[in-house]
DNA sequence: AACGCGTGGCT
DNA sequence: TAGCCAAGCGT
């Protein structure tokens, strides 16, 4: 049966086309040069890296925040890696802005230059394959093929792809790589992922604007959106610990450094207990960083990571003014203007309350 | 080769 | 509401 819808519509997809559609309907971003005008391999890289797995809304204000204060890649390189992760704080995946400094180094080390290769680039640290054929494509016009998310959704779609994800990976590369053209492949790797974000999108894509509604087979069966195929998700765990707010009495709330690696790695948080799979009240409050009369706070922080959710009880606590900062913690008298986490910022809102 | 790694917006 | 999802990378 699916033969026959496939007999029905037997058109190539036509890059052309896209890219008609594409600059018609481009959107205008931050990072993006304008028609005609060559891209800065700075500002090309830096958004890759802040928009994998982010939104575009997310990564705005970041991003004008990052080229602000460093407007080349030399000077991200001589800023205090402090600077640079308080400036990435809240925009998440911590393990990103360890790589961005490392990679500015490494580029402003060979003059301040990045290599203009896919392979090249593919050795910086951050840059895996997306980022590199994405670099190479758009900065450096470079026949390279960029599969993103959104690539991969049009793909499956487009050739009704029914192997199971990640398995259909080398397939929809494949697929991917006779429709760059020569001549514009930064442009078609941003058409695909505008089609991908505006009109072939996860729900209810809008296949009556598309400039390859005629060639899609999933299209042509009416399944557009049980593309691309994936096995169902297992549960998402929980986990439950302790927060412990304290001040001392001018204000100064405690704070501590998390391990490098790791889960919000090298970011600052209130100290807390361990994370478990059950709350425990005594063993928890064991874990506090000083000696205090603990009061527990109405309410729990609700957070969720990407592999686990987590809920915290906050535990506060007022000190002497003469209290000495526990192992590893110190003081702030500006908590509220403290670069955190997200979950570590629901934290001092609750206790703000 | 799976898994660990954040966050906020959308449905 | 509770899951799903976003321009993935490192190990």
């Amino acid at each position: 049966m699916a033969l026959a819808a496939r007999k029905a519509q037997p058109k190539r997809p036509d890059p052309g086309a896209l890219l008609a559609w594409y600059d018609r309907h481009r959107r205008r971003l931050p990072w993006r040069a304008e028609p005609g005008q060559s891209s800065d391999p700075y500002r090309v890289w830096l958004s890759e890296i802040m928009l994998q797995q982010t939104t575009v809304a997310a990564v705005g204000p970041y991003f004008h925040k990052f080229l602000g204060r460093f407007p080349n890649v030399t000077a991200l390189a001589d800023a205090p890696s402090d600077t640079v992760m308080r400036l990435w704080a809240g925009l998440g995946y911590y393990a990103r802005a360890r790589n961005l400094h490392a990679c500015a180094k490494e580029v402003a080390a060979r003059g301040g230059t990045f290599p203009d290769t896919e392979a090249g680039l593919l050795e910086l640290p951050g840059i895996g394959p997306y980022t590199a054929a994405a670099i190479a494509a758009i900065a450096f016009n470079e026949k390279s093929t960029v599969v993103d998310g959104n690539v991969e959704r049009v793909i499956t779609r487009l050739y009704a792809v029914e192997e199971e994800m990640p398995r259909a990976k080398p397939i929809i590369r494949a697929l991917t790589e006779p429709l760059v053209p020569s001549d514009r492949p930064g442009d078609f790797a941003q058409a695909m992922m505008d089609l991908g974000a505006t009109i072939c999108t996860p729900k209810s894509p809008a296949c009556s604007l598309c400039p390859w509604t005629d060639p899609c087979e999933a299209r042509a069966l009416g399944i557009q959106e049980s593309f691309p195929r994936k096995a169902a998700k297992g549960e998402r765990p929980a986990r439950f610990g302790a927060a412990f707010f304290v001040t001392r009495k001018d204000g100064a709330v405690l704070l501590r450094r998390r391990a490098e690696k790791g889960l919000l790695g090298g970011m600052t948080e209130i100290p807390g207990s361990d994370w478990l799979p059950k709350f425990d009240k005594q063993p928890a409050l064991e874990q506090a960083p000083l000696k205090a009369e603990w009061r527990k706070l109405t309410g729990s922080v609700n957070h969720v990571f990407s592999h686990f959710s987590l809920e915290l009880q906050v535990f506060a606590a007022e000190v002497a003014q003469k209290t000495r900062a526990p192992e590893n913690c110190w003081w702030s008298q500006e908590v509220d203007a403290e670069a955190l986490p997200s979950v570590m910022r629901k934290v001092v809102d609750l206790a703000r309350r």
